[in-house]
DNA sequence: ATGTCACATCATGATATCACGATATGACAG
DNA sequence: CTGTCATATCGTGATATCATGATGTGACAT
């Protein structure tokens, strides 16, 4: 029962939705995701707190940095879920970017490895245009 | 995006993940559910809004009663996300109670339509005993 | 057309969740 | 053992969600 109510609500929220759609594109340290996510660095960490206690997401340390990944139980139901909706999210902009952005800040790894901290992409001001 | 965030909201609250596990045993008119799951009614309508609102379940009408049934879209999903969590949610108290209930209501009916109403079954007063 | 009854919606107060800035933690470097 | 830096947690005010009782709505019977 409260499993099913806690991945319920590591869904319940786009913030949260952004962050899983990424991570279903690699394994992301915080600070990468903070710069191509484009959010707080508490307001992410208290999401990842989120689907953590979800058992959505597990952390492992290297250096400095924190990494997170889907977890190998919650990864094939999460894909199933993103699947049934595949279109709508990637119809979505917020998404699209974000991808983008992912992609972008992962090719500033030295072998495969985060090692430059956060506020390494640029933070354009607004998306409005 | 927001059909996941609206699926997730569905699945994020205790009162609507029991309300989706006795769907899925029957589809249930709305007196048949106050009875069976013992909650007001204006609590469960409510709840019922949020999850058909996600496009989980679909109404139909038949005389007084207004009939809940999961749609065929989400159905298989759902089936999915309970069934990875079946044991625990097998092993609820109040999941268990609540599907004897609904068989107690269901016996009921009268050529498979509710015709009663509700206030048909016991409200046991406490369940501590 | 009027009353009845199942269900929906509204109003309210209590609790939870959100974003964000400030502060704490803890692993590593020097 | 001290400083630094990535991350976590805390504090706060704004907003959302919850349960509940009161009221509204709409389909049917008479």
């Amino acid at each position: 029962m409260n499993d099913v109510v806690l991945l319920g609500k590591a869904l319940s929220d786009p913030t949260r939705v952004r962050i899983l759609y990424a991570l279903l594109q690699s394994d992301l340290c915080v600070c990468e995701m903070v710069d191509a996510l484009e959010m707080g660095q508490s307001t992410l960490s208290s999401h990842l707190q989120t689907i953590r206690q979800a058992g959505v997401v597990e952390t492992s340390r290297r250096h400095k940095m924190v990494s997170y990944a889907l977890t190998a139980e919650a990864r094939p139901l999460i894909e199933t879920i993103i699947a049934s909706n595949r279109s709508a999210l990637e119809a979505d902009r917020r998404i699209a970017r974000d991808q983008v952005r992912v992609q972008e800040r992962i090719q500033l790894r030295k072998n495969d490895v985060c090692v430059l901290g956060p506020g390494q992409l640029d933070r354009s001001e607004d998306t409005k245009k």
